[in-house]
DNA sequence: TCAACAATATTATCAGACCAAATAGAGCGC
DNA sequence: GCGCTCTATTTGGTCTGATAATATTGTTGA
């Protein structure tokens, strides 16, 4: 055939559009520091001026930023849009996505999570400051109330482990965990955490993990936040296996390899920082 | 004042767009499975008729979904939106805002990374194939080839770091590593590895990793990775306090406090599967 | 003084058109 | 028949202009 079929293969040859190269051109400059948190970015009909681009396209700039929480926009008289920085919130959305689209076995999201929630104790034990521990401690007591209650154990559960990982302050961390630990709860049958013995002797290792943090032990911590995650698991794969045959919920069958994963984690309205989703559009027209 | 000052403070109230209600039914729908990877989602235009919204509220909802990486999106004749698993990219582009707007975080990367490398080794250990080994063996030996140019060295680190990913047969922590390394390496100065000795240094460990994975011991490689990249983080942290005073390339004063991770982070097209961002638009009209 | 109301600035949305790109298919020459 | 080109059609991309919703500000009257 004609030349160039093999040396200089540019595939597939993405052409970006008008409202994308605004975009990059804007989060360049709000990345250089040329416009600061706070009030910033002209109006709509500003830049339709500057850039003579129509207002759609500026339009989808301001939302191509907006989806990477660079900027919030308000209606209104003094709206507009104003500079952020990003809150982890953008990055665990897409951090869900991610996770999803890999279709990873839990045993893959167990072992990972088993890697960070040690270093998140690790972490903690490194870095804890008072209040940490403040937090931690009371968290730790809410558990233990919340022992003879099966769903408030878990949610209390979950709400500890942040916790751990908040006292790490490696806001990385943070999201990363609150992702897969929101991703492996949702997959996860409560009903494996049926056993009040189960509970009693998950309680007492947390509290074990907790005075490590306080002592500062970081190795103590990070072995006993090991074994504590670790054995999560095992309760969990073992009922899993047990009742594997149990109803499939709602999709009638997702093919893929692993299903115990794929069903059931994407957008619960589990615990707190869920606002965003809640408002209800009531505003369609007639 | 009026009542409710104080109870029921609800603020700010997020009201959401047609477009953003429009992109969250349809990411419902393609995460459920309902619509299926290839070609999925109906035209522009059927989605109008369908939602009565206007045809600018559905290409909202469309942008938003490939921002996302969830669909890709052709013109022409047989051109629509297509469902996509999210690679990467849009990730890393999230990751690396948040850790912009967090100007801490290079440290709280890496130890995220060191972490689940060291996860990967001993997932390597565990899990590798003959096939595997095989290809560890190439890369270390092109890593070797490698040791006297600086940028070639980089890359076939990175090659031999994903490799190791991949022999762990996690593909979750595939995705991640994938994701970590690749900002770590756009983030960090490649000068800072300038030195033949660190380079030869860690080809040696690179080595020992190898032969504990084809050994099956897992601790053994846990161990020696968790030196290796620690080591590498020390080289690459040196450097840049080193080197703090460098300028900075364009921006008069980037305000935060680490300009390292600031100045050349986004849009690199350093290595492989960066296609995306090339082409020029030069389809602006008179 | 202050509460209701009008003016106004700004985003949100709609509507309809035209442009550009990509493909399918007809037509044509060999 | 085979392959090329040219045209028609489908589809996203962009523009223009107008209207609605919303939030702030100023004003006015009790």
């Amino acid at each position: 055939m004609n030349r160039s079929t093999d040396a200089l293969a540019l595939g597939r040859l993405n052409v970006p559009k008008a409202g994308d190269v605004l975009a990059d051109q804007l989060r360049r400059r709000i990345c250089s520091g040329e416009l600061r948190e706070g009030q910033g970015l002209p109006t709509e009909r500003e830049l339709v001026e500057q850039t003579s681009l129509s207002r759609m396209s500026v339009r989808e700039a301001l939302r191509i930023l907006e989806a990477e929480g660079l900027i919030v926009t308000r209606p209104g008289r003094n709206g507009g849009s104003q500079v952020r920085r990003p809150t982890g919130d953008a990055l665990i959305r897409h951090l869900e996505l991610f996770i999803w689209g890999r279709h990873a076995s839990l045993d893959d999201l167990h072992d990972v999570r088993e890697a960070l929630e040690a270093l998140a104790a690790e972490g903690a034990a490194r870095r804890r400051t008072e209040a940490d521990v403040k937090e931690l401690a009371e968290k730790t007591a809410a558990l233990e109330a919340a022992v003879d209650d099966v769903d408030a154990y878990l949610a209390a559960n979950l709400d500890w482990h942040k916790a751990v990982a908040r006292a790490s302050h490696n806001e990385l961390l943070v999201g990363f965990m609150n992702v897969l630990t929101r991703v492996i709860h949702d997959a996860t049958a409560s009903e494996a955490f049926d056993s009040s013995q189960v509970r009693a002797s998950t309680v007492r290792v947390h509290r074990d993990i907790l005075a490590a943090i306080v002592d500062r032990d970081a190795d103590a911590a990070r072995r006993r936040m090991a074994r504590d995650v670790a054995a999560a698991r095992r309760v969990a794969l073992n009922w899993d296996h047990a009742h594997r045959d149990r109803a499939p919920q709602s999709a009638p069958e997702p093919p893929r390899a692993r299903p115990a994963a794929e069903t059931a984690h994407h957008y619960r309205s589990a615990d707190k920082a869920d606002a965003t989703r809640n408002a209800r559009g009531t505003r369609k027209r007639t």
